[in-house]
DNA sequence: GATGAATGAGTGTTCATTCAT
DNA sequence: GATGAATGAACACTCATTCAT
């Protein structure tokens, strides 16, 4: 996508539709399709989004949209694949091969909370692929691309504070990883029937904090000996 | 009509219609619907369940399903209530009271993930009225029923424990359990990605245990002192 | 479809149908949207019909296509098979058994010859269909009832020419099927081009007894001794 | 530019494209068009064909097909003409001339039947053009080439076997040319309906010189004294 | 209560064709 | 001459829902 060739194109991209002349640049235009449809998508779902909708919102016309996505699933496929690109961009930023493995990990685990929390179209896109079974993610070449960041991170944190004598022996980087989004995925995707149910006490602004201390108390505590 | 609560009814349902005169009883119908929908919506997501599908399948014809439940909102918001409703019997039928806090915390957490990990409907229905911000559950009058059970359960438990000694101060029941439904969510809810991702090594059903001993020790770490 | 039950009926969905109210008449309704769809399918082809000009042709909408037909496709399937069960019919009642086998023979002849003649129509859904390879003959049951009549006949008029000895030996019925209506479908399929590059003379009004004695004459001098 | 009638070009063309340079060669795009289109048109009909088909499977882009052709209508016209300036040619090549009245009239009639039997794709053409009611053969400037060869052929040998006393009077060329083309055009334009029917025994390969034979027959059956 | 028939408003998709470079 | 981008109008088809009996 666009994203590739960034930098000078994109600004040009915007000069140019400030000109209200954004013809002949592919690039912007399926970038614009493609943000509109994630929030499309991520608000109503695969079955409940509407292509007429999106179209409309798009500064191009619903014939482009089949034009570069071929249909209403390749459209989906590119929003997921997308968005899970962004995400896996963000987690190999991460730099703490510098921290001690305790600091490694408690960063790692906020990390993740804030990550979740701040990218609630994400987890929802995750959630309505996971509705589907997985059907979309399954064909699309970008999970081969994605195991790694996330994983080898914890492999070296652990790793590190074993060494250190500072974690328990017989635990596993994915079953960490796994532990770590479970809680961090959660409070994002089920907030709206948690706080219908119990309130949403939990989910005050200035307890956001509390919350990702919690989550990273709870996976130490678990780690350490 | 709780006509889900019945284990009865069923049966009449069948042998009424082995008479031929299943017509005359209303409750059988819906029950039969309720079913079938149930299965359509999880399947589906709400936008994506098809009323004639869901008609086909039942005893009866399409037309029962508006004359009973109004319309597709109403027979989502039905079933929704009833799962839920199902739910709430179950958590309040664990008698955790006898038990010593750490053992009652453990039977509560395993019982917790079990029943998730059993009823991936429940857990689907969940998701899908998620997806949808939790309007229809917003709606509905099962809410001012389903707090207690869990949270009351957790209560008792966590006081149990401080009194012992056994169990630090500062946390709450309420926390507890988002913490525990979290850990027992995600490993339903988001299978179909996870393992795509990472594999399925920890869905291997030799190993449903370990996951349900780690999420139990995650939690005891957690609240012990 | 409504023939079947006819006699009434039929008189009924007319009178309905005068009164402005011809609802609840499925029959009827079928038989409108075929009657309809025969004449779009024969003008145009199956690709070049139009289900929204069936449909605002017809007394119902465009959703009742669909409703009774599926597709276009089922509905080009039926108006096929009306059409060869409706020509079938017509064979069927040709009465050739008391006539002496040369006058049985022409008269056989110069009435596939006028019947081709007068329903082009038909013709043109038998060119459609071949066009299309037959491959909606081919997945429809009409085609097994089609088989007997016309060749039965012919058996039976060959059969007792042989005996008569006036006709030749080592023909076949099928055969002369074949030359029968290559003759007389050949006319009207063909009549557009072969007009538009030899003119129209052979098809004058005046002379359309002339081109069936052609025809006849044509047969009976390949099949007379 | 006749393309269609040279050996040469496809050769030419495919040299041009081997040094990289065919976009120079005019003629070798658009014969490349029209042979892409005539396979296209006859197997999917005037409406069933997509120019997108067409484009794609061409050595150039869908823009070259509208810069030569003008539309869908005008490059099918082209394809129908080019096809019966094909079929014209080789009917012209028949050398008769020599033959005694009977053999010159059988050769005639066999040629015919092979030449409808191997060319299937111009049957289907001229098919889809009755179909369409001869529209684009009446605009087209070829048919005034067209009626010639066929007819003159046909007078000679008539006229021969008429004043070789071996002829029936008061028959005409035009008549026969209509005969012999029936016959031998409905063998193949009515295959896929006929053999679904009636079997294909008909059609069985080693029963295509009987086929042949009988057509030859029944013509000069028809016309000898 | 119950049934098959009926429907307006969408819903994803495709078509031949033209534009900008 | 040549290309990829772009498009309006139509296209087949579907949906939840209601009507007539």
């Amino acid at each position: 996508m666009g994203a590739l060739r960034m930098g000078g194109e994109e600004a040009e991209g915007r000069n140019a539709l400030a000109r209200g002349s954004w013809k002949q640049d592919p690039d912007a235009v399926k970038t614009d399709i493609l943000r509109v449809a994630r929030e499309e998508f991520a608000t109503h779902g695969l079955s409940g989004a509407r292509i007429d909708h999106i179209a409309a919102r798009t500064r191009t016309s619903k014939r482009m949209i089949y034009y570069y996505f071929g249909d209403k699933d390749g459209l989906y496929r590119r929003v997921l694949e997308e968005a899970y690109r962004t995400v896996r961009g963000r987690e190999a930023s991460l730099d703490l091969a510098g921290l001690p493995p305790v600091e490694a990990l408690r960063k790692l685990v906020g990390h993740t909370f804030d990550h979740h929390r701040d990218n609630p179209e994400f987890i929802r896109l995750v959630m309505i692929e996971n509705i589907h079974h997985g059907a979309h993610l399954a064909v699309s070449d970008v999970i081969r691309e994605l195991n790694s960041a996330a994983i080898e991170n914890l492999e070296d944190i652990y790793g590190r504070g074993l060494e250190a004598g500072l974690f328990r022996e017989g635990l596993s980087a994915l079953q960490l990883h796994w532990q770590i989004s479970a809680l961090s995925f959660f409070s994002v995707s089920n907030r709206a029937t948690f706080t219908l149910i119990f309130g949403d006490s939990l989910y005050a602004p200035d307890r956001r904090g509390d919350m990702r201390r919690d989550v990273e108390e709870m996976v130490l505590r678990y780690v350490m000996k």
